[in-house]
DNA sequence: GTCTATACGCTGATAGAC
DNA sequence: GTCTATCAGCGTATAGAC
């Protein structure tokens, strides 16, 4: 994987071309309500190209779904290495998800709200793909730091991304209309202090 | 609607044996994996009862829907009109919510995580149906009375329940093998009083 | 490597008997 | 009201030319 999607070269490679248009399209209207001919469509290659590169359909979706989900790794390690604190870690996180959100919308969408074991056959479920281990493996560290409180490693995870999460859900919805960075601050103090007046 | 869907009268009325086994399949392979075949062979009924009753495969995938919509409104009223402060509302809510997702599986995944948007068209996001606008006027209670910390409605809702529903995906994914239940103290604690330690 | 034309299977939907 | 048999259309995949 030589370069990451948002970042591809100029001319753009067939290859990444059809990645981008299938990507458009499977957030906006659903893989399943998509055809072949769509993304072809929409990248300006032919059928026979696409099944050259990826194979199919599904083919498609599983190199989104690795491709992706390596800049969501790249983008957790780039945290890791600031060397701050696991809580510090946990706000850079959610921060980067929230600008994310409003700039690479589509990558956000595949990554947080498709529904993967739909139409990728033997797919892990995503959380426990290496991102999602890394962001535990955060709090974990946070917990035998003593800066988080001590309780079931799930529930902890939850509770501090569960937030950020769902509010990223409301505003890929549409339900949110307001950027979610200017959300942020709020947020941070509801999942460290809690909800309490 | 005369009776909701778990407590269907004996015999099952063939509406009934129709809208289970969609439910069922619905959920376990998703909506765009079932086909009419499918749900006739698993409720034993024809082709033709389905359409008469339904008028396709979306007709049964909105009837479910409102149906279940519903269960969940009546579920949320139940714990409405027992009168407690806002805060014990929302555990309660939670705590109900993680019982439905250990003994209603089906109905909590078609509510919470199925992407209705994807198969049903014109409906509107789910949150912006009754029982979530219910749970969100909840939190605006509690923060009009003064006990639940002023911010911003939608970071509030998403910061008090989104922990809960996070826990729920996980466990529909079958990442958690934990029942839910057990880990609904740890989350109330942490909702309420942060995550620091 | 890229393309076009074609074949085949599946699925949603209907028509008409009981 | 319930069922079975059948149709038409779409979408995936392939074969073969350039």
């Amino acid at each position: 994987m030589p370069y990451l999607l948002c970042n591809a070269p100029d001319p753009e490679p067939i290859d990444c071309r059809i990645l981008t248009a299938a990507l458009d399209l499977y957030v906006e209207k659903g893989f399943h309500n998509v055809s072949i001919h769509d993304v072809q469509k929409q990248a300006g290659v032919s059928i026979g190209s696409i099944y050259k590169h990826f194979g199919g359909k599904e083919g498609i979706a599983r190199a989104l779904y690795t491709h992706l989900l390596n800049e969501m790794n790249e983008m957790i390690d780039s945290v890791l290495s600031a060397a701050q604190s696991p809580v510090e870690q946990c706000n850079r996180i959610i921060e980067l998800l929230f600008q994310y959100c409003e700039t690479r919308r589509n990558i956000i969408a595949y990554v947080f709200y498709a529904k993967h074991k739909e139409f990728i056959d033997d797919e892990e479920p995503i959380c426990s793909a290496e991102p999602f281990k890394k962001m535990r493996a955060i709090v974990q560290q946070g917990i035998d730091d003593g800066n988080i409180k001590p309780c079931n490693s799930r529930v902890a995870t939850a509770s501090i991304f569960g937030g950020a999460i769902r509010l990223i859900h409301l505003r890929l919805d549409g339900v949110i209309d307001q950027p979610l960075p200017e959300l942020y601050s709020d947020l941070i103090d509801a999942t460290w202090h809690g909800m309490l007046a």
